[in-house]
DNA sequence: GCATTAATTCACCAAATGGTTAAATTACAT
DNA sequence: ATGTAATTTAACCATTTGGTGAATTAATGC
C-alpha cells in the first residue's frame, strides 16, 4: 500500500516452489509456442516467458529444445488417445459407431488446433521425435481394434461392404478432417470463401460423413 | 595443369552473368530449403550455398526471407495448376474423369513432396504469403469448374448422386492423398507399418478411389 | 536450529542469423 | 575505347539464439 511495500509493479513475490507445476507450465508453454511457430521457429526465450519461468529452468527439466518438443508431442498424443478411449464405440450400432468416430475426430481437431500444427512439425522432421515407437504404437492399437470390430459387425449385418482395412479407413477419416483444418488458410484464400464460418463447418462434417458412409455402406 | 594455373581446388572461374539463371537458381534452392526445414528453420546462408550464389544476391532479387518464401510458394502453385490444366478431364466420361483426377493428385503429391511441406509452412503462417489472392483464385477456378461440369454430366446420366459441392469434393480428394503423405512418418511409426512401401502406396490409391467413387456413385 | 538436497535465478557465451554497405566486375550500347 | 547500368562479391554488423557454470534460495529431514 505504501511506497515502501509496493515500489515496483512486478510483485516479485516468489511463488512457492513446485517442481511438478513448473514442469507442467513449461510443457504447456512449449506446446503453444511449437504449435504457433513450428519447431524451427519456436524460441526458447519465448517459451520461458510464456511459462513465466526462468529460461534455465527449461534446461533443468528438459535437456534441449528437441527433447522438450518430444515431451510436448508425446503429451499431445497421450491426450487424444485418452479422449478416444472414452468414446465407447462398441456400445453403438455399426453405423452410429462410424458416425461418432467421425464427429469426434472433427470435434477434437477443431478444439485442439495445436495438435494439428504439432503433428505437422513432427512430420516435417520425419517423426524423429517419436522415440519409443512401441509405446506410441500400443497407445494407438486399441482404436484400430475397435474400428475393426465395428467393421466386422457391420459386415456381418449385411450393412457394410467387406474387405475394408481399418487402418486405411482411419487415415481417411482423419485425413478428411485434418486437411480441411490444417490447410484452411490457403484453401479459404484460393477458393475465396471462409471455410471456418459456422455454416461451412457444419457442411464439412456433413460431407465427410456422407463420404465415409457412402464408402462403407452397401447399396 | 601447372601449379601456376591451378593453385586452388575451387576453380573460381566466374560463371558468365545471367540474371534470370541466378534468380531461378535462388528460387529452386529456396524451395528445397523451405521444404526441408520449414520457413522458420530455413537458413539464408544455406539457400545461398545451395544456389551456389553469394548470399547478398538473394537480397538483390528478393527483398527478404519472407518475400523469397512468397515467390517460392507462388511458383509452386503455378506449377501444379499448370499440370492440372493439362489433364483434359472433360474429354473423359464422368467416372474416368474422377478416377483421373484422383490418380493425378496422388501422383503429383508423390512426385513433389516439397509441395506438401511448402503448403504446410504457408498454412502455419496463415497464408500470409499468399498475397494477390485474386490471382491465385483465378488460377484455381478452372479446376473447380471442370469438376462441377463432370459432376453435372454424371448426375444427368444417372450415375452420380446429386447435390455434390465440387469444392468439398476437391478438398476431400486432395485431403485423402495429402494427409497420408504429409503425415506418413508419424502414421507409419504409430501403426508400425511402412506406408510408403510400393504395395502400401498402391493400396492407398485403390482405397481412395473406392472411397470417392463410393460416395459420388449412385447405388 | 542445522545440514542436505531440490528448485530457481543470475550472468554470461560462442555461434549463428538475417540483413547491409560499399566496392568491384561485367555486359552492353554508343 | 568508354561510359553506364546491371550483376556479383567481400567484408561486416547488430541481434538473436540455444545453451551453461555457478551461485542462491527454499523445502525437507533430523
Amino acid at each position: 500500500m505504501t511506497a515502501l511495500t509496493d515500489l515496483t509493479d512486478t510483485p516479485q513475490e516468489p511463488r512457492p516452489r513446485d517442481a511438478e507445476r513448473s514442469r507442467q507450465s513449461i510443457l504447456l508453454a512449449g506446446r503453444d509456442e511449437f504449435a504457433q511457430h513450428g519447431l524451427g521457429g519456436a524460441r526458447m526465450d519465448r517459451i520461458a516467458a510464456r511459462a513465466d519461468v526462468n529460461k534455465r529452468l527449461i534446461y533443468y527439466y528438459f535437456a534441449s529444445k528437441d527433447e522438450l518438443f518430444q515431451a510436448v508431442l508425446e503429451s499431445a498424443y497421450a491426450h487424444i488417445r485418452q479422449a478416444e478411449q472414452q468414446l465407447r464405440l462398441t456400445e453403438l450400432n455399426p453405423v452410429d459407431g462410424i458416425r461418432r468416430l467421425i464427429e469426434f475426430t472433427w470435434g477434437y481437431y477443431l478444439e485442439h488446433p495445436e495438435f494439428i500444427t504439432l503433428l505437422n512439425s513432427a512430420n516435417l522432421h520425419r517423426a524423429r521425435h517419436l522415440d519409443t515407437p512401441e509405446r506410441v504404437r500400443e497407445m494407438n492399437s486399441p482404436l484400430i481394434q475397435t474400428l475393426r470390430e465395428i467393421l466386422e459387425r457391420g459386415c456381418a449385418a449385411g450393412l457394410f461392404r467387406g474387405g475394408v482395412d481399418p487402418v486405411q479407413l482411419y487415415i481417411s477419416i482423419a485425413g478428411l478432417a485434418y486437411f480441411y483444418l490444417s490447410n484452411n488458410p490457403t484453401l479459404s484464400a484460393i477458393f475465396g470463401r471462409d471455410l471456418m464460418a459456422p455454416k461451412a463447418r457444419n457442411e464439412r462434417l456433413s460431407h465427410m460423413t456422407d463420404v465415409i458412409l457412402g464408402y462403407v455402406l452397401t447399396n
